[in-house]
DNA sequence: GTAGAATTGCAATATTATAACCTAAGGGTA
DNA sequence: TACCCTTAGGTTATAATATTGCAATTCTAC
């Protein structure tokens, strides 16, 4: 991701997935899950659930924690969002609709989350699978350091 | 890590590596830190803040939270513990001293923890600086699914 | 033995997340 | 359309996790 692309591209695109996953799956993506998608992918940070909140409330939702947390609950079952559980925090999924393992990156300077290449986490597994005897089902990988751009400025 | 292995050597093992840590460094292994390891390492299972508190507390000491975050802190500090973030839960390190990436795998069946081998863990960091361009300070892998000895009692 | 630093005790409070229960809205079918 | 059923959202309360700030104590170095 470039410190400055076309991000209402990100946004329109990521609004038409969850739209299409619906459709698919007879799911409704009713005005607070798509105002909170929306909400989620207004940049590329992680954000809180009680930072969406007064966002919501500004657009004249309902803003108690359990209207938040339904509509993010939602999202991650439709695999358009995800959790950063070190930041108890939510972002926006790349490829959503392909299951696929999951990690990111967290710049610790501009605090940009990138979704890691699936490619890579399924190589760990696999190798991690033969090595302990286990079966893995899911898994999060959370990095942090400094992206390419924060790097380059400093 | 087998299922009946002689865990009062782990145990032995890490108190005396925390021991020996603390006199390089300095610092200070209290009554509360000490006692805040050996609970830690119990079992190989990851424990919350406030699951310890009543343990502090039969053995007579504080239990309010700080008491029992600052003890945690320390330890996490000092390297001899880390935090699953996703079960907000704590464990104890199997290579404590050793600077190295760190990750877990979870067993979702029995609840038991296992360190991944820092090798495929480094190995990951390296392919992904290299193809994004970053650079990785620390992460954290959470791996949930069933351990060996689940998988064959299932 | 005293000063300064580190540690702990203690009370309050912040932050994140869920439970329980009720009301309202959508959507299919007679 | 009218009805029923299911899903979604509203509301209140509370649970679970973690931190702040300050006072009191303990340790260590000098």
């Amino acid at each position: 991701m470039s410190q400055h692309h076309d991000h209402g591209h990100c946004i329109a695109s990521a609004m038409d997935t969850a739209k299409k996953l619906c459709e698919q799956q007879g799911a409704r993506l009713t005005p607070v899950r798509r105002r909170v998608l929306e909400l989620i992918w207004q940049n590329h940070k992680p954000i809180g659930a009680y930072e969406l909140l007064p966002q919501l409330a500004a657009d004249g939702f309902n803003s108690a924690p359990p209207t938040v947390y339904l509509a993010l609950d939602f999202l991650l079952e439709l695999g358009v969002i995800h959790r950063i559980s070190s930041l108890n925090a939510f972002i926006g999924c790349d490829q959503p609709g392909l299951s696929h393992p999951t990690g990111f990156f967290i710049c610790k300077e501009c605090g940009n989350a990138t979704e890691l290449p699936a490619k890579h986490l399924t190589k760990l597994a696999q190798a991690l699978e033969a090595e302990l005897g286990v079966s893995i089902e899911s898994g999060s990988h959370e990095l942090s350091g400094l992206c390419s751009s924060c790097r380059t400025a400093a």
